[in-house]
DNA sequence: ACCCGGACTTGGAGCGCTCAAATCGATGCG
DNA sequence: CGCATCGATTTGAGCGCTCCAAGTCCGGGT
């Protein structure tokens, strides 16, 4: 076990005090140049390296982060949680900092294991991915100064105001909208989610925004929707009865798997209808389905930005999503029936 | 801000030393019981939680183990990986550990943050996801002591000996042929991914092995398999080929991604043929595929054990996945073009 | 020649904890 | 009764770093 290489080592090494080599360290505009090359030539020759903790122990910062993930047994939602993360973990990386996991069954333990963070690893910060009503943790953490950014909007509670990062879903479902009616279709139907989530309500909102400025009536628009449970199952039988009450030429769903049940509805019927889903999940590319990609990297980064840097007032990002356009939405139309393209197009709404 | 609580204030108030605090949290048996509870009142009354970094300044240990994820750009894998950190994290805290992320791009930048996290954070080990052949990160970390595990075989290096855990994919591509044989079917084919991969290999061979031990010439086995890269659209081609050549009345597929492409192929040609494949993916459940699903919160469990306990030998640790399953092997067949059913039933071979 | 001030550098103190060694009683035994 | 023994607790030192107050150096104004 060979012994570590401290400040003093690097001082003596550059004939310079232990504090110098520190300001080279964390103030490198106040050293002299030729001193600060010197200390800089003797950090590389001994292989200098900081100790986080020492450093940590008198500034009571960590440079670490902390990210709850959900206990492993729910989760639909994974293949966005985690493409998030990773986003999250490279843009911290960029600025010398890292994320560190911790789990949670309520909100409760959560905030004690917020206690515990904080009072024992000193953690910087936290993202925070699934914000629901009544979140107690973001009150929680603001109480306590700490500062935190949510990945997601305080739904219903537009009062609140902290920090947060989201994908404007409406805009999504619009750009959706347009999309489709540049192809000619007119008769535009939605699945959605019931009433009263604030993702779901948010992204029927732009759908029926959308078709509004298009001149559809009040009516028509009540009329072209309908409503389901966010599974491929308990989506089948919405979708069908939806798709022989209306007959759209089109459908924008709130989800990838309503989309897939969708996709596999009018397989089955042989009905002609564009689908675009949302989300972008893994489903979605090799069964050929358009989506609505959420642009995570930049939100993580967004995200890091707001926890890092303390601002006075709370800042809110509303990120806009990404339409993938695949055959389901293209002009070789029956998905399941024929392999899709290869490649895929993009557009920013 | 609030002063914080340090040993000394607990000492303080229960009438002990600063070093009898510390025996309480760390060698409780040394303790003479009734100052034991003295102190561990004064504990609780004062809401004492021990700075983690002051501990690790001497004690260079941190109870925090790093784990790496990719960079944001790459991964079929994800939903596998993001299951397993997940188990990964929740076995951890339970043990009194944290997971740390960081990401690099290539196994040198890999080895790189590994000296970073070492030297500067004194991690106390590591979790290393994705395997490969000469993998030089495995080698690095034992030639410097540092113990870890790697979730995943050392491939094509058999005499490599250090920790690991992995899913015995012969045993469930065995156990889905086994299945398939109760419900009637002899001519079970096999997709499989090109020969090199340790992975596709081993799920290959447990197929190839299971047939020959039901009476299969070695012929017919060389026969009745194809192989594709793994992706819906380039297995296609292969799946509808060897369905042409072969006429199987069930395949077993290396991967959801091949047997989804499988599903499609065999719906376009109206065959009524038993898909089984592999890794549980979140596709699978929608579209009732059967599939084999890894036993990941074990294999987390057994990572960590054999990261924190130090043993003389190298252990190894194999283990069954379960399959599950769904309509796509079931006696209704054709399954995208019939709900899959709301149940499933699961059985580990 | 003198002093002064800004730029740079230095040493002491201490963050909260654990380790090693020392201390203190109480006990056992010749 | 004296001395070694042992368990329980205390004391001193120091982990590697940053803060702070106190230097040192140098050039320019008078």
């Amino acid at each position: 076990m060979t012994t570590r290489v401290t400040l003093e080592h690097v001082a003596a090494r550059a004939s310079v005090s232990r504090q110098t080599v520190s300001n080279v360290i964390n103030s490198p505009d106040i050293v002299k140049a030729a001193t600060k090359q010197r200390v800089e030539q003797a950090i590389a020759e001994l292989g200098y390296r900081p100790h986080a903790a020492a450093r940590q122990l008198v500034t009571r910062r960590s440079h670490v982060l902390g990210f709850a993930v959900p206990p492993s047994g729910g989760g639909t939602r994974y293949p966005v949680d985690s493409a998030f993360l990773h986003a999250l973990t490279e843009a911290a990386q960029r600025e010398g900092y890292r994320i560190m996991l911790f789990t949670a069954g309520t909100d409760a333990e959560e905030i004690s294991e917020y206690r515990h963070l904080l009072d024992g690893s000193d953690l910087d910060g936290f993202v925070l991915a699934h914000t629901h009503h009544g979140d107690p943790r973001t009150s929680w953490l603001a109480e306590h100064g700490v500062p935190f950014v949510t990945f997601g909007r305080p739904w219903g509670h537009p009062d609140v105001s902290h920090h947060w990062v989201d994908v404007d879903g409406a805009a999504g479902t619009r750009a959706a909208v347009e999309h489709l009616a540049e192809a000619g279709h007119v008769r535009i139907a939605f699945i959605g989610w019931p009433t009263g989530s604030g993702v779901g309500d948010d992204r029927r909102d732009g759908w029926a925004r959308a078709l509004a400025e298009r001149g559809r009536t009040a009516g028509e628009i009540a009329d072209w929707q309908a409503v389901t449970l966010d599974s491929v199952e308990a989506a089948a039988a919405p979708v069908r009865a939806l798709l022989e009450r209306v007959r759209p030429t089109a459908l924008v769903c709130v989800s990838d798997s309503v989309a897939v049940a969708a996709l596999r509805v009018t397989a089955q019927l042989g009905a002609d209808v564009a689908i675009v889903g949302f989300d972008d999940a893994p489903v979605a590319e090799p069964l050929g389905l358009s989506s609505l990609r959420q642009p995570l990297a930049e939100a993580a980064a967004r995200c890091l930005d707001l926890v890092l840097r303390p601002r006075a007032e709370p800042h809110q990002v509303l990120l806009a999503p990404a339409l993938i356009v695949r055959a389901s939405s293209g002009t070789a139309r029956h998905p399941l029936a024929t392999p899709s393209p290869t490649h895929e197009s993009l557009r920013t709404p």
